[in-house]
RNA sequence: GGAGAAGUAACCAAGAGGCUGAAGGUAUCGGACUUGAAAUCCGACAGGUCGGGCAACCGGCGCGGGGGUUCAAAUCCCCCCUUCUCCGCCA
């Protein structure tokens, strides 16, 4: 969501901006907020004289009421009486255009970082950096699921009967797996100087609008039925959603947060469900970073958040590198964005593992967070998200890459402690 | 979930349709007094947002949120939310 100032003297950057988006459907829309606009603000003008009017004459009535001078009183109250119809019919004018304002500006996407590349799809994001060997060994990697079964770690057939598929159990050394790779992770942010959260999991719609757009909305949260909560499809949502309406002190920035959620997923686009295995599933477990920032400090954060989660992955022996995405495949609220992929032995190719992204300050404009400057100006923040981990599907690379010949999995020094000590895992 | 009470500025608190765009106090800030401090006195202190204006400034909205009644609402009516107390249920 962009100022709508912004978009008043700027409309063709604005409209630039759509194009190197590729989402040239949505140009009709800048002149549609550009004419609704102005409509509203002429409506203003009249209704609000006329309110100005009105406010006066009625301390006017007030003043004879109470000086007892009846008549006259009747007389001004007949002369406020006659603009009442045109200030009702104004003021639902008023809001009609507003209504309709609102919601074309919540389509136009954030304009896009200087830095990002332009293109249409995921195909053509950008590998920026690689980050340790990506090896193949010698001898076979199984399907995930499969070297899950021989550690008698999974159940996806139970699973399937009991919630559908994108469903899973995990038993016994994997499900201590699981655990373990969040309270790593969860330590590793608390020793970068994050404050560790458990957020609700549940929010509501306004919640949700404020960190979303519609589209992610549609194709991500599941609703409650019969209340005004969503299940969280990521602890950003309620992490950045707990900052609504509020107003902070300047000095209470940075704020950098570490937070744990299960998360809940549609994954209306995939198609059914694309990948098997626990690849792509509507529940899993997350460790995520949060920070709000100045403005002028994202870029720096957004280069710090994305490195750890990077650091993160080879501390535990896993390849990884980094994806930039390109403007077309960029969320329409995000300024600049890129994935962490892990390196998957199996497949000798690399796949998406967490995601870092400035948002600029769209969520705080839609969510009405500003930030009072030590020089008492009020400006919007930056808001940032980073995966540090998201199993079960870091589970896939940390198995494939961490699998002995023997069948065994080898657990990395700094997950030993989370893991009761063992170093490795037998079949 | 049931019953009751309450939500006014950083905090406490008056206010019960018109002279309240919100008394008073505490805190804070500025000043006087003082060698300094305390105390005392004087002054400032209702935010935010939108519209108009080059600007000084003017105006709309605004007393938990949203509707309504009225020429006029913090004050009356309706719905919702939150907090507190009691009861019920429960990890």
């Amino acid at each position: 969501m962009l100022d709508i100032k912004f978009i008043r003297e700027n409309p063709e950057i604005v409209k630039q901006n759509i194009r190197n988006k590729f989402q040239d459907q949505k140009l009709p829309f800048v002149d549609e907020v550009i004419a609704l606009d102005k409509e509203n603000r002429s409506i203003k003008q009249e209704v609000e004289e006329l309110r100005a009017t009105r406010n006066r004459l009625s301390k006017e009535i007030g003043k004879l009421m109470g000086q007892g001078r009846k008549e006259e009183a009747e007389e001004v109250k007949a002369q406020v009486s006659a603009d009442g119809a045109r200030i009702d019919e104004l003021t639902a004018r008023e809001r009609e255009v507003e209504a309709g304002l609102h919601k074309a500006m919540l389509l136009i996407p954030n304009i896009i970082d200087p830095s990002v590349p332009l293109g249409r799809d995921d195909s053509e994001n950008v590998e920026r950096e690689r980050f340790g060997e990506p090896r193949v060994p010698n001898f076979p990697i199984p399907y995930h699921t499969e070297i899950m079964e021989r550690l008698g770690g999974i159940d996806m057939d139970a699973a399937g009967r009991v919630a559908g598929n994108g469903f899973y159990y995990f038993l016994g050394d994997v499900a201590r797996l699981h655990e373990a790779v969040i309270a790593y992770a969860r330590d590793f942010m608390i020793d970068k100087g994050f404050t560790y959260c458990i957020p609700p999991f549940m929010i509501h719609g306004n919640v949700v609008e404020g960190v979303m757009s519609q589209a992610d909305m549609d194709a991500m949260m599941y609703k409650v039925e019969g209340e005004d909560l969503y299940l969280i499809g990521t602890s950003e949502h309620s992490m950045v959603g707990r900052y609504i309406d509020q107003i902070l002190p300047e000095a209470a920035l940075p704020q950098t947060l570490t937070s744990y959620s299960p998360c809940f997923r549609k994954e209306k686009g995939a198609h059914g469900l694309e990948e098997r295995g626990v690849y792509r599933i509507h529940q899993f477990e997350k460790q995520e970073m949060i920070v709000v920032c100045r403005p002028e400090e994202s870029m720096d954060w957004y280069e710090k958040m994305w490195r750890w989660s990077v650091e993160f992955f080879r501390s535990l022996d896993i390849p990884v590198r980094q994806l930039e995405c390109c403007s077309g495949d960029l969320a329409d609220l995000k300024i600049k964005s890129c994935d962490i992929e892990a390196w998957s032995p199996r497949q000798q190719k690399y796949f998406e593992v967490g995601s870092c992204s400035n948002l600029g300050d769209a969520q705080a404009r839609r969510l009405k967070l500003r930030v009072k400057g030590t020089d008492g100006r009020m400006f919007l923040p930056h808001t940032l998200n980073n995966t540090v981990v998201a199993p079960p599907r870091m589970l896939i690379s940390f198995l494939e890459n961490n699998l002995q010949p023997d069948g065994s999995v080898r657990i990395p020094e700094v997950l030993r402690p989370y893991m009761g000590g063992k170093e490795l895992l037998q079949p």
